[in-house]
DNA sequence: CAAAACTCGTACACACCTGTACGAGTTAGG
DNA sequence: CCTAACTCGTACAGGTGTGTACGAGTTTTG
């Protein structure tokens, strides 16, 4: 056996704390992550050697959830606005989780760990918008960067609607798709 | 006479160098501003006490530019949506700057501070959106708050394109006024 | 030119964050 | 039940940021 049942849930747990404490303030202390976890400070220390090794792990946990997500998920048949637009109604908070930590982490690691990730776990849905485009059911006459950074940005917006009590969650992903819809279209 | 003409240049290129900095990021440090602004950490507390007053004056300033902007621009005249669209061709950078520090001093200011300006700055933009919505150019079916924030964020993703080199400033302003038109119409 | 205004570097106190060490208490699992 | 694994609080070192004090040099202004 690796870890004792109680260790493996308080991993968890602080996986789970600095997703959310670094998602609102990308300098978070370690303090405050663990205290959002419900442990010591110390106890942390004990799971991860430092606040760099823990920022690690945290993009590798993430990167496995998106995996796992994508996994399910089938972008490769079908028009691919349809596509798009049901990935963003079931998953579109999961997707901001990462775009969180996936920010947050960038400034704190060198580019060249995270820009491995990125490719890796949103890469799916840069293809997705260029199989759209290049199908004629989204614009062409912008870049796809741009309409990938468009996604991202309004998933951002949609999630901080909510956090702050303006949109209830349904509200928010009819909002989003909306909007994603009519700001991509051919 | 309240200032001499030398300190005054250097209280302005303060007000420069916090608004840069601060802009890449929210927690830059005192001796940053300095450094950047070409000033001992010492002279910048002679102008300012705290970095909380700096912050105040940041906003404040901010504030005045805005608001002798948008007094040239006619914003209650003609259609809305061209009325918009000629602002974010005009005044997009300027708007980004200002967004970036208020989303800078947000999270070190008290609210209740930032919200009055707020409504006093950028209130005129919602006014704008809320017009067009009203007079059937702009989509009636999602809030106004929520196309507000559309705006925001892609005036934001523009400028960071730019920040980027991605893109030229003629492509960026391009491509925001394409999506904003998208995504607002009715 | 002279006084006032301004700037500079250095230095200090206070606070916070990081990472480590220690010893003692608690819990899971064979 | 008993050992190993895990957790806890406290405490310390080194680093960094904030705000203040001091003395000396420089520039503007009248």
């Amino acid at each position: 056996m690796a870890l004792r049942a109680d260790a493996a849930r308080n991993v968890e747990a602080i996986l789970e704390a600095a997703a959310a404490c670094l998602g609102r303030n990308p300098d978070a202390s370690m303090t405050e992550i663990a205290k959002r976890a419900g442990l010591g400070r110390v106890t942390l220390y004990g799971h991860f050697p430092s606040r760099e090794a823990l920022l690690h792990e945290l993009m590798r946990d993430s990167l496995a959830r998106i995996s796992r997500l994508l996994a399910t998920a089938d972008l490769d048949s079908g028009p691919a606005d349809a596509a798009l637009l049901g990935l963003l109604r079931s998953s579109w908070q999961v997707l901001d989780h990462h775009v969180g930590t996936l920010s947050a982490v960038r400034r704190q690691l060198p580019d060249s760990d995270v820009l491995a990730h990125h490719e890796q776990i949103l890469g799916a849905i840069d293809r997705l918008i260029a199989r759209g485009r290049r199908d004629g059911v989204f614009r062409a006459d912008l870049p796809v960067e741009w309409l990938v950074t468009v996604v991202y940005r309004l998933i951002q917006a949609a999630a901080e609607q909510v956090e702050e009590g303006v949109f209830t969650e349904e509200q928010a992903v009819g909002a989003l798709t909306a909007t994603v819809a009519a700001a991509l279209r051919a």
